[in-house]
DNA sequence: TCATATAACTTAATTGATTAAGAAGATAGT
DNA sequence: ACTATCTTCTTAATCAATTAAGTTATATGA
């Protein structure tokens, strides 16, 4: 048995290799009856289709979008958000008929894949410097979202007007603030900010959320002691657990948690009542994103919703579209128990 | 500005489209004047070597092997066993000049990348059993490690053999037996298999490993009650600590510490000296894997060593070769404190 | 000096598909 | 009955590369 190709199956049914390609790819194009057996007989062959390399190479497009996760692919398991968001974009994907493959940010080598796939959509600032290099430097399309890439357009929300938000709804005059934040320096493990150099200023939410707290308080008259903005390496329990612990052992004991993500807020709340404090009145709270078991909890979170999925089906679309500019999604403060 | 491809870049520099192909894939095909020029002239204009797709469709391989992790990708960053299988894998692919591509085995559809690599490199059997349907009919190369797939090569070391071997180096007549075990059901938290069905029998090493437990036990006049066998879903420190917890408290508590990774085995030792149980006395404790940690851990844990990174070569050198039988490698009983 | 070998390129067939343009036959409208 | 249109399928150019075979020109050996 030789290889399977168009062509020895076509010349296997006695027919021209267009007509088998047609069956595939374009079913207006020949009898109902002929398409069938056709489909038919290349099911008995095993040949599953048209190659995919030859068909990218003639076609000038593979129909695979590359989408790269900021760091391992288990953060998109574990954390809500970020898979609300991929749901969101194999969902608009599978509306325009192309396929999704995932890769973590970490060990990636774009110049492998590149010429596999239509292009990137990058979520979230890789840590893998060399990976953003390479993004700069690929001719194919590439998308940035929660991050920018100079002349790359992007997809976002206004970290910094949000953040300002969320904080004015829960500062008060001679509060002491806390920042639990997420990703502040290059670091692994939970610890305050201090005089550490920032990681990424440019680029980063974390950084753009930071400012819009500071810019709050500034309002409020109050000042933000590099001691109480804490860097956590990635929104999960226990890094959460245990930089809320820290933050709530502080003296002065802080009388507001500004929580850069929900999973955060959460863990700081359950901390807090654990201590025996009250919430609202002995200390408030709020998040960032917006997930649903921060309504099922008990006091129900302040945070800002941004609609991840919606996200994800934007984020494809812009990739689509011909359309360089960067857009800002809207997002949605909600106010809950905890302020 | 046209595309840039072979073509255009040729008839750019005067020359023919062989010789720019020869000048990146053969160098002594070419004057070495000439190749510098050529490289040099393609750096300027932004032409990063020739198009993989059209590449690989012509040379009819493209020079990329896919790695398949069991889970997630934070499985292999997190445990060490795996970190160093894929150590080993890169290095010898390395040397043979071919690139590696990492897939999860969760939500990846072999049937978009399979035209675009040599062949799979499965590590563990994947939970997504159409990922296994897929690869059965598959018709790239297939190798799997650490599990069996009917027709292809494979590469494991004995483990029901190994297993009895650790268990015999540590059991006594009228020993307690608990065996804390790596994804024996299908279920996502710790727990004791009790009754419930084995998750996927003929394939999992887990059933073997559990096999050469029961051997040995069998040959020391012990049996084992299915309360004492516990399933924990993944490898990592809070999964086998809990299932260490409820294990150490049952009653009668065991006297013999079966364990399926290292990982769990230190995790063991450290709930048992927390409860102020002396090791070996009170209690013995025996892994699997070898880990440098138990090395440095005291007391020392008595395991099976299986030389993960001489595994990852090995899994290369059977994917690269012809011969499609599968090939056990060897391990070591080393006996620490522990027993 | 002439045959032979070597080095440095080029020519052109080939890889597995897509698709515009063309051909042959069937159907419909007047 | 004749033309126009539609359906159904084929022909052949093309995508971006690789590589065996062929062509010069230069060097080597006797």
């Amino acid at each position: 048995m030789s290889k399977l190709t168009l062509k020895s199956v076509a010349k296997n049914l006695g027919v021209s290799t267009a007509t088998i390609s047609n069956a595939f790819n374009r079913p207006d194009q020949l009898s109902v009856a002929l398409r069938q057996k056709i489909l038919q007989a290349c099911h008995e062959l095993g040949y599953f289709g048209p190659n995919k390399a030859a068909q990218s190479l003639r076609k000038g497009s593979s129909g695979i979008v590359a989408v790269i996760l900021s760091d391992s692919l288990e953060y998109m398991v574990s954390d809500p958000v970020a898979s609300q968001f991929l749901q969101g974009v194999s969902r608009e994907l599978e509306r325009h008929q192309l396929h999704l493959l995932l890769f973590s940010g970490q060990a990636t080598n774009l110049e492998a894949i590149s010429d596999f796939v239509d292009g990137f959509i990058c979520y979230g600032a890789p840590r893998n410097t060399g990976l953003i290099e390479q993004l700069r430097k690929s001719n194919k399309r590439v998308l940035t979202v929660d991050f920018d890439l100079a002349g790359r357009p992007s997809v976002n929300i206004d970290n910094e007007q949000a953040a300002f938000d969320s904080a004015m709804a829960v500062l008060r005059p001679k509060d002491t603030v806390a920042v639990l934040g997420l990703r502040l320096i290059d670091a692994a493990n939970s610890q305050p900010v201090g005089d550490k150099p920032m990681w990424d200023n440019q680029s980063s939410i974390a950084h753009r959320r930071l400012d819009g707290y500071q810019r709050a308080m500034q309002q409020c008259g109050l000042t933000l002691s590099a001691d109480y903005v804490w860097h956590i390496p990635e929104s999960n329990q226990n890094y959460a657990r245990e930089a809320a612990q820290a933050v709530l052992a502080m003296s002065p004991r802080p009388t507001v948690l500004l929580c850069m993500s929900d999973l955060i807020g959460l863990s700081a709340m359950r901390e807090a009542l654990q201590l025996g404090l009250r919430i609202p009145e002995d200390i408030r709270v709020v998040g960032f994103d917006g997930i649903e078991e921060t309504l099922r909890y008990h006091p129900t979170l302040t945070s800002v919703w941004q609609f991840s999925d919606a996200k994800g089906e934007a984020a494809v679309r812009a990739f689509l579209s011909a359309d360089d500019s960067s857009q800002l999604l809207p997002y949605q403060l909600r106010l809950g128990e905890s302020s």
